[in-house]
DNA sequence: ATGGTTGCCTCGCAA
């Protein structure tokens, strides 16, 4: 079974490079983020033509996360629990067989501003809901835009980066306290950092600067992995191509294979 | 070089 991860930056204006992705890469479930649209305007029947049921949770202009699954989709949450947020971030669901959510994380602008703060409160609660997920002991996967490279070896330039967000300290603690809680960095765990050192695991090149042309990327998008899904971990792998298609997202998606 | 680009759908905001 593959599962893959995608921030797609408005999902109507990828849909060309969406079916193409299907076709060729063959998910069996589909974590979305940045869908920028209300669940009405979103593209039901052209994801279910290519095979996809759908969980939403779609918001006006910004945000929005889905599941896309092969398999029928039970028992759906939308929204952290414990966190009552006005922006649509995060959904999770049971399918398949497995677990499943998809991750919007807060970018949180600059280190020290509210919106930095707002991205602490997220994870926090994220954390703690977490927590009462494992409890289960289910195989579960958390995939999406976690807004967070983990070590400098995810940052195409750490000097360049130092004292920005996605790479601030406190960010990569929060990561750590994820790890901590039981989770598996699925590219760590088959790729592990000492291993790679003269390749890099990009998700994410800006689309100002030239970055992509530069390889100005950073490892942003992640999924992680409960102990039982670890187990069956199988490979793991990112679409880079997609970055250097007509329109492209910023990001590219990321998968793993379960046996 | 506080630069640069994209997508929302407004003349600005978020990333």
């Amino acid at each position: 079974m593959k599962i893959a991860t995608w921030n797609v930056n408005s999902v109507r204006t990828r849909l060309p490079i969406i079916e193409e992705w299907v076709k060729t890469s063959e998910p069996d479930i589909i974590l979305l983020q940045e869908l920028k649209c209300v669940n009405e305007a979103f593209p039901n029947e052209f994801i279910e033509d290519l095979g996809y049921n759908i969980a939403l949770h779609g918001q006006k202009t910004f945000n929005g996360v889905a599941i896309l699954s092969k398999f029928p989709i039970e028992d759906i949450t939308i929204n952290l629990p414990n966190f009552n947020d006005p922006q649509a971030r995060y959904i999770e669901a049971f399918t398949g067989g497995v677990r499943v959510a998809s991750l919007y994380a807060p970018n949180g602008s600059e280190v020290g501003s509210e919106k930095f703060s707002y991205k602490l409160s997220f994870y926090k609660h994220l954390c703690l809901h977490l927590e009462q997920v494992l409890q289960h002991n289910e195989p579960f996967l958390i995939g999406g835009d976690y807004n967070i490279a983990p070590t400098d070896a995810d940052v195409h330039d750490p000097e360049k980066w130092k004292g920005s967000v996605l790479v601030s300290p406190e960010e990569r603690t929060i990561f750590h306290q994820l790890l901590n809680l039981g989770l598996t960095d699925t590219l760590r765990d088959l790729h592990p950092e000492e291993k790679c050192q003269k390749e890099d695991w990009y998700t994410w090149w800006d689309y100002r600067s030239g970055a992509w042309h530069r390889n100005w990327g950073l490892r942003i998008d992640h999924i992680l992995a409960s102990s039982h899904a670890k187990e069956k971990l199988s490979a793991v792998g990112i679409d880079r191509d997609l970055r250097g298609m007509t329109r492209p997202s910023d990001h590219t998606p990321y998968w793993c294979q379960l046996k």
